[in-house]
DNA sequence: TCATTTCCCATTGACGCCCATAATATCCCA
DNA sequence: TGGGATATTATGGGCGTCAATGGGAAATGA
């Protein structure tokens, strides 16, 4: 399966809309729905999203706990409830909604950053902030880094 | 199979109708009965709702349930019973009975919240206090969310 | 008869579809 | 190999359509 890599930054113009990088919409044009899965990420101020494949595979992890049960209701009201489907306009352009904008303070740019499998949509600037935080962690964790598989840390150069 | 994505906040007018959003109704276009089959949540204060095809698996016993445990018998009955079978008006209206909406706590604003096969109608500000809560579930038992295939954590950072 | 529901039509604001343009990357062929 | 032709991408704007909402009239039924 393709992979979504490296970062592109566009613009956002003022009906709100941005064009998704045209390799990441290549990995998505696969799939059987045109467009993009966005949640904000209960982590960082980014926005989470990939391509509806993985919204299915997610969802039936979900369905795996019992439909009544608190790990369903978490998971599929953190998750499922606050996914927008963002679909392609003939130019390959998304529209973000406000509350997903709002949660990542992005305002006229976006910074779509590759993440294998996923891709995040961050605020140009408090990306390049949190890169560097992220790098300076990798040099002061690198000796524990193994490439063997086991370890899956991720090699953000 | 497509999926209930998404919260969406629609206005219930002085006759009681209230529009389901148009994606949802999209879900359920391919089924059997243009409407919706709703009963009261027997965990929360609000509604679940969903296609017709749910309900007959639920009925059929193929549900997630063992269909010869007491579970199983309890749930369908109480379900079943408490359910209402919904149409759609021409534009895609509902009404809500009495019953529901007082269960839920909704008197002129229902929120529509996408739980993947399923999905549940919320009085808005009752949702965004739970759902408050089921983000920071979710932040605690992340590690216990596995994708269907049995791949890794589906959450990244 | 009165109350409630169903069908139909009107409004408005947002969104999708279309076209245009500039900049860049790619290709082709002498 | 160079340079012009072509395709693709990111971006902007106009406009028609559809969704959400409201209200009136006909149909239903208690």
């Amino acid at each position: 399966m393709a992979l979504f890599l490296s970062t592109f930054v566009n613009r956002i113009d003022r009906k709100g809309r941005v064009s998704v990088p045209a390799p990441f919409r290549t990995v998505i044009a696969t799939q059987t729905f045109l467009g993009v899965i966005a949640f904000p990420s209960f982590v960082v101020s980014a926005i989470e999203a990939s391509g509806i494949d993985r919204i299915e595979r997610l969802s039936a992890g979900i369905d795996q706990f019992d439909p009544f049960s608190d790990e369903h209701d978490a998971f599929a009201i953190s998750i499922l409830a606050d996914s927008h489907q963002l679909s392609f306009d003939s130019e390959g352009r998304i529209m973000l909604p406000e509350l997903l904008r709002e949660h990542a303070g992005i305002t006229d740019q976006a910074a779509f950053v590759g993440q294998g499998e996923t891709f995040q949509v961050w605020e140009p600037n408090a990306f390049r902030i949190y890169q560097e935080d992220a790098r300076k962690r990798a040099r002061e964790e690198r000796a524990m880094l193994r490439l063997d598989g086991g370890a899956g840390g991720a090699l953000t150069t």
